[in-house]
RNA sequence: GGCUGAAUGGCAGAGUGGCUAUGCACCGGAUUGCAAAUCCGUUUACCUCGGUUCGACUCCGGGUUCAGCCUCCA
């Protein structure tokens, strides 16, 4: 029984979805103009999670995930670097595949581009002028009249009022309200266009993921999702549309990740505080810096550091221990036990973190036994892949993954190392500490920690 | 100013009205030529002030601090 806490109510709530067995989700995903930062991974993540959990339950999930491909910082961007707009977002959108690659997140079942459904837009826009819901200004721009639609302000708890009396929001002479939001933009010179009844333009954000929602999801669906600062303006303004366009509830559960944060404030393009993740990538794996966002709520605030990236690597390489030597045997069979903890702490609402100590008391078990091949490890073994499997994780040669963490310092080739290790097991053989320590020193400088046992020497990066 | 949310051991991070989270680090032991890895054991908590209760880190109220949103933002 899935417990999902949903923004709309404020609570955790029984997840049921609107069809037995079938599972609608929509997540708000990037704008593609630069390179994704860690925040982009956290929502990436967050939601793979989810998606990979609702289909461990059996639930046939339908994931779309938008790209937003046209929007006034791609325009400049774009401007900027004197080249096409679709040349800068296509560039960005490979970018993004890469790095989700990296970080072990699956493709959606849709990743629809906003400039691929213009025209689901402007019949969006035309259903809420016919219902007078929106109107078109003299400047060749369509709003919304927030004070028209009744729920306005619901998802993210506020009242219109209190809304109108803050100082921010600035003053257009042609919204009839000033908390009136764009549907259509008129065109301006320069800027990419298409045709509409209220003339050449481009639409607004909001009125994008009402339109790519429906088209790919219906008018109603089940989990809406993305980062916890979309919850206002941006996902009010959607349901605000589709509501009103439809008279019918939008999303049932609304779903909203935690920030990233660096030096205990929010990462950002403006405060220019982040990091990309491909710049991670550089001295972290991609499993690595998936642990770290995994390994906290995905409400909670997330701060990140090195010594986060480090003490997640020492994590991993617990995990990765445990499973060196045993065989992977994909019929060995399931330890049910551990599924159920598993299961019962992924079902409240997604509690990933109390997840995890399964998994490590799975590797504690497997490393009391005697031997890494027996019929009980093999088993153990297997439930632990299995179970990484749901986070994404564990899926990688044990071996492989603990040598294959980019060095933090050194640089020496696998063939150096192998060179030194049969160097040092001579000198051992005859005793010669001495010089089997020196080599052990030379490696550890050099990032590289040795293990002698079963009469074998292993290596692995620190 | 309005509205959210958070405050847990050296660090990260779950959770519960009375019972070991977990990982890293630390300490003692086993193992090892010495280490590493592993195993066994130990130590370190619940922002503050009041209230409810036989009993509160856990519930209620006040306070303090921090973060986020109110403007583009995952």
């Amino acid at each position: 029984m899935l417990q999902i806490y949903n923004s709309l109510s404020r609570q955790k709530e029984l997840f049921t979805p609107r069809e037995p067995g079938k599972v609608g989700m929509y997540v708000c995903g990037i704008t593609v103009y630069d390179y994704c930062h860690i925040g982009h991974a956290r929502m990436f993540i967050v939601f793979d999670v989810l998606y990979r959990h609702l289909q461990a339950l059996g639930l046939d999930v339908t994931y779309v995930r938008n790209v937003t491909d046209v929007d006034d910082k791609i325009i400049a961007r774009a401007a900027q670097n004197n080249e096409p707009v679709d040349v800068l977002t296509d560039r960005f959108i490979d970018a993004m595949i890469e790095d989700e690659t990296a970080l072990n997140v699956l493709r959606p079942t849709h990743e629809p581009r906003a400039t691929a459904a213009i025209d689901q837009m402007v019949a969006l826009i035309d259903v809420l002028i016919e219902k007078g819901m929106a109107y078109a200004a003299d400047n060749g721009d369509v709003y919304y009249s927030v004070s028209k639609f009744a729920g306005y302000g619901k998802l993210s708890g506020r009242k219109l009022e209190d809304m109108r009396a803050g100082e921010r929001v600035a003053v257009d002479h042609h919204k009839h309200d000033p908390m009136d939001f764009v549907l259509w933009k008129s065109v301006k010179p320069g800027e990419p266009s298409w045709p509409s009844p209220w003339g050449e333009g481009r639409p607004g954000w909001h009125i994008e993921c009402s339109a790519m929602a429906k088209s790919l999801l219906g008018e109603q669906f089940d989990i809406h999702g993305g980062g916890m600062d979309l919850q206002f303006p941006h996902h009010e303004n959607e349901r605000a549309q589709s509501e009103a366009a439809h008279d019918k509830t939008f999303a049932n559960y609304w779903m909203h990740n935690g920030f990233v944060r660096v030096d205990e404030e929010k990462m950002s393009k403006s405060l220019d505080n982040f990091f990309t993740v491909r710049e991670v990538l550089k001295e972290y794996t991609g499993e690595e810096l998936r642990f770290f966002i995994v390994n906290s709520h995905y409400r909670s605030a997330l701060n990140y550091s090195t010594a986060q990236l480090d003490a997640a690597r020492a994590a991993l390489q617990r995990l990765y221990t445990s499973l060196r030597g045993t065989l992977n045997n994909a019929n060995a069979g399931i330890e049910q036990s551990y599924v159920d903890r598993f299961n019962e702490s992924m079902n409240d609402d997604l509690n990933t973190a109390e997840a995890f100590a399964v998994l490590f008391d799975l590797a504690g078990e497997i490393n009391k036994l005697d031997s890494p091949e027996s019929a009980q490890a093999t088993k153990l073994a297997n439930t632990l892949r299995a179970l990484g499997d749901r986070l994404g994780l564990l899926q990688a040669d044990p071996e492989a993954a603990l040598q294959g963490a980019p060095a933090k310092s050194g640089d020496l080739s696998s063939s150096d190392i192998d060179a030194l290790i049969a160097e040092r097991n001579t000198a051992r053989a005859e005793k010669n500490w001495q010089r089997s320590d020196d080599i052990r020193d030379q490696l550890a400088q050099a990032g590289i920690t040795l293990e002698d046992a079963g009469g074998k020497t292993t290596w692995r990066r620190s």
